[in-house]
DNA sequence: AGCACGCCGACT
DNA sequence: GTCGGCGTGCTC
């Protein structure tokens, strides 16, 4: 039997399936996805490798043997073999990188090449000679990089040359950093009478082990730490035991443990009207068993959360497993305990807080269907589910959902392929749904379900839209409005607690000499500098470059020097200056960077010592603190003025979230948002939180210029050290894709252009874009085009990446 | 990506 | 004859 296997070998070249015999003992307990190990190429490098299919011949002649199983348990099904197969096609993505993607982290065996040192016989050369003295040094055997790398000349030859005489050898040793953790454990060998009749005999010469047989003899088996603790002796106790014949040791697989068990069970609360009806209509659906998608379009603490459980309810209920995708589940810890306190152990969590290890072991429980219902981010797609009854996606137009990486797959997309396979129901849900998403509805490919109240009956917050140039106009040069000075003020006499949102980090984005106009700019990308007071430097928010702050123009000598723009830092600094008394967190990448620094401040701030939290993205989404009456938004424009068909929708969305976190308790919340163009349709209508409003602008608005729903955008993207070498290698990929108007539809290229940001980390970077009907069509010619690049010897060391839904244009 | 293989020039 | 450098083509 031949089996067609992938190999995980990183290389674009051998991305294909290769054929290799199967030995006769392994017949029978190869399956597709099984992970095996392989000679490969020229050196028989041993290789991890996974099964994707089987034949009885093979068009190749030289065939070789699996060597062994790399691991008992599989990689993937047949049925995640299709979600491979789709995304390869569908994200122009390699096997290997889907594999890795869909894979707990840490199980790939990794293969060290080992050289042995196996006859010192005296060399003329003088390299052979090192060779083997550096070989004696270090025992007679090396890791071959650790050895290639004590020469300054390429060894390699050398000591391929010294193996066929048969003076060195080679060796390959596996390891995996991931695995089952396992304790040694004991039981007994003799059976319980036995065992209390030795134990009476070694009652008075050796207590500690008659304990141990007495303990034994009542439990099956038991760690051998557990055993002696309970017997209050030592592990010598168990070796006498165990050399006497009386008990035998063994491992014991355990699992590790990724979330606290929850001691109470929740009892479902009474529905409101609103949430019964949308539960009748999806589990309908999912009793149906027909795929079939809504969209869940409800207002910030509508109480979807119920809802989401009520339907994995009725998927139990029939059998059938849950798929629960969230954006980024260290912000979600309230809905995570909420749905381990009502289903508890079926539930397995993914979240960016586990180790290795405990995503290995969550992964196998589900694959053992140990747990039904998955919650996760984007990853938690590929969960292992036999059969799924429903996929839940929570904040659904989050761009969280696209991975930027190879496979730079969407999770909806993702998402409605298994959905079609397993006949589930789809819930996506958002108070701000993605304009691609709400389209859908209307024209009748969801359905939609409305949830227009808040939960707990309070009301969303007024909204104050402030025109910052009559500010201006009034002599107020500050950061802060009168509007949202006021505001500050009746916060923290009341005690009641403020969120204030700034959109970039730092204290200015850009410092400038006001004699010469010389901008600091990063020496690796082309953007300039922003300066942190507290750390007193400059900082590159691309590449990480800092450089010390200076008081004297680098450029002209003048002091003058001038700090452009705001960020949190500034924000901070104001608050501090203007209201003294009061308590102030920040809260950004600076702040948090360090290890639990996000819990550390939340924690803070919900003990309400705090009356002010500034911050970034961040505090706008998922935080939930009854005493927060306040949001006050710095500057909606930061976002608005980025070159992108999505800038409007992410505004909206952003103003729209940040304002639902005032009000949640019993008090009414207000909201202050400041800008400098008020007419802007998403600053206007969050006022009357007008979703639909919002949506009819802004679909009327990709109509016109041909953006999605109505198109799809391929971004092509091109970067490297070499200038030249990238805008040519743009260039040729135009060309090399052919005349592509003779497909049969609409497509529009612009480009190739230098990005907008057009050097990141010393990379150059060029784009072209392809907008068309049907982005699926034009795979082959894209893939063509991809190799006939990669394949040019010009284009060395410039990446191409094909991206298929891009998040951002550049 | 690695590696073999072939070819070439330098050194001795 | 030995060594090192470099381009090319293949990996079941």
């Amino acid at each position: 039997m031949i089996a067609k296997v992938i190999v995980d070998h990183r290389s674009k070249a051998v991305d294909r399936p290769f054929d290799y015999i199967v030995p006769p003992d392994l017949e029978g307990r190869l399956t597709i996805g099984s992970r095996v190990l392989v000679p490969f190429s020229a050196g028989n490098a041993e290789v991890e490798g996974f099964c994707i299919g089987f034949s009885e011949t093979s068009g190749v002649k030289r065939l070789k043997k699996i060597l062994r199983i790399a691991n008992e348990l599989t990689a993937f099904d047949e049925d995640m073999l299709a979600v491979i197969e789709f995304m390869r096609e569908k994200y122009l993505a390699s096997y290997l990188d889907i594999i890795h993607a869909i894979l707990p982290g840490g199980t790939n065996l990794r293969s060290e090449e080992w050289i042995i040192l196996s006859e010192p016989s005296p060399q003329k050369s003088e390299v052979r000679g090192r060779i083997i003295s550096v070989l004696l040094d270090n025992g007679g055997a090396m890791e071959a990089g650790m050895l290639y790398s004590m020469f300054e000349t390429d060894i390699k030859a050398r000591v391929r040359d010294m193996i066929k005489k048969n003076i060195l050898s080679r060796e390959y040793r596996t390891s995996r950093s991931v695995g089952d953790r396992k304790i040694r454990a004991v039981r007994l060998r003799i059976t319980p009478e036995e065992a209390a009749e030795t134990a009476a005999q070694l009652e008075k010469k050796a207590p500690v082990q008659a304990r141990m047989l007495e303990i034994l003899s009542v439990n099956n088996f038991m760690s051998t730490a557990d055993l002696s603790r309970f017997a209050e002796g030592s592990a010598s106790a168990v070796t006498a035991l165990y050399k006497k014949g009386c008990i035998e040791l063994f491992d014991l697989v355990i699992e590790r443990r990724a979330f606290k068990k929850s001691k109470s069970i929740e009892t479902p609360p009474e529905m409101t009207d609103e949430q019964a009806a949308a539960v009748f209509t999806i589990s309908t659906a999912i009793n149906e068993g027909a795929q079939k998608t809504f969209l869940l379009h409800g207002v910030t603490g509508s109480g979807k959360t119920e809802v989401f459980m009520r339907s994995i309810q009725a998927a139990l209920e029939l059998g059938k497993g849950a798929v629960v995708l969230v954006p980024e589940i260290s912000l979600t810890p309230q809905m995570v305990s909420r749905f381990l306190a009502r289903f508890g152990e079926r539930i397995a969590v993914f979240h960016s807080h586990l180790s290795q290890g405990e995503r290995y072991d969550q992964w196998k429980r589900i694959k053992n269907g140990e747990a039904d219902i998955v919650i996760g981010a984007r990853s938690a797609v590929f969960a292992p589910l036999k059969n799924i009854g429903v996929i839940i996606m929570d904040e659904e137009h989050s761009d969280t959902y696209k991975s930027e990486m190879s496979p730079r797959y969407h999770a909806r997309e993702v998402a409605f392929f298994r959905a079609e396979k397993h006949g589930s129901t789809v819930i996506l849900a958002s108070a701000t749904p993605s304009v691609e998403s709400y389209f859908m509805a209307r024209t009748g490919e969801y359905e939609l379900i409305e949830m227009k109240k808040r939960y707990n009956k309070s009301s969303l917050p007024d909204i104050s839209i402030i025109d910052m140039r009559g500010e201006l106009a009034r002599g107020n040069r500050s950061m802060f409005s009168g509007a949202l000075m006021r505001e500050l003020e009746k916060n923290i006499e009341n005690g009641e607690q403020t969120i204030l949102l700034m959109n970039r980090r730092g204290f200015s984005t850009f410092v400038s000499c006001r004699s010469c106009g010389y901008v600091a700019e990063c020496p690796n990308c082309s953007i300039s500098l922003t300066y942190h007071k507290y750390e007193n430097n400059l900082k590159c928010h691309y590449c990480g470059h800092t450089q010390e702050n200076y008081t004297i123009c680098p450029a002209c000598g003048s002091r003058y020097i001038r700090y452009f723009g705001g960020g949190t830092q500034r924000v901070e600094e104001e608050t501090r200056r203007l209201f003294p008394a009061a308590s102030i967190l920040r809260m950004d990448v600076d702040t948090t960077s360090r290890k639990h620094g996000h819990e550390k401040i939340l924690k803070q701030f919900a003990e309400e010592k705090t009356d002010i939290l500034i911050g970034t993205q961040m505090v706008a989404k998922g935080l939930d603190f009854e005493n927060v009456t306040l949001v006050g938004v710095v500057s909606a424009d930061t976002m608005l003025h980025i070159n992108d068909y999505r800038s409007a929708e992410r505004t909206f969305d952003i103003l729209e979230q940040v304002c639902g976190r005032a009000g949640r308790g019993r008090k009414m919340g207000r909201a202050v948002i400041q800008t400098y163009s008020p007419e802007n349709e998403a600053v206007k209508l969050v006022k009357t939180h007008d979703y639909k409003g919002f949506y009819q602008g802004e679909i009327t608005e990709r109509k016109m210029m041909w953006y999605p729903p109505f198109s799809r955008i391929i971004a092509v993207l091109f970067s490297g050290e070499n200038e030249e070498a990238v805008s040519g290698a743009s260039r040729f990929f135009l060309k090399a894709m052919g005349d592509i108007t003779l497909i049969r539809q609409n497509i529009q290229i612009l480009g190739p252009i230098p990005s907008a940001l057009s050097k990141i980390k010393n990379k150059y970077r060029w784009q072209l874009l392809i907008k068309c009907t049907d982005d699926d069509s034009l795979n082959g010619i894209l893939r063509n085009a991809e190799t006939a690049c990669r394949n040019d010897a010009r284009f060395d060391g410039v990446a191409v990446v094909i991206d298929k839904s891009p998040n951002m244009l550049y």
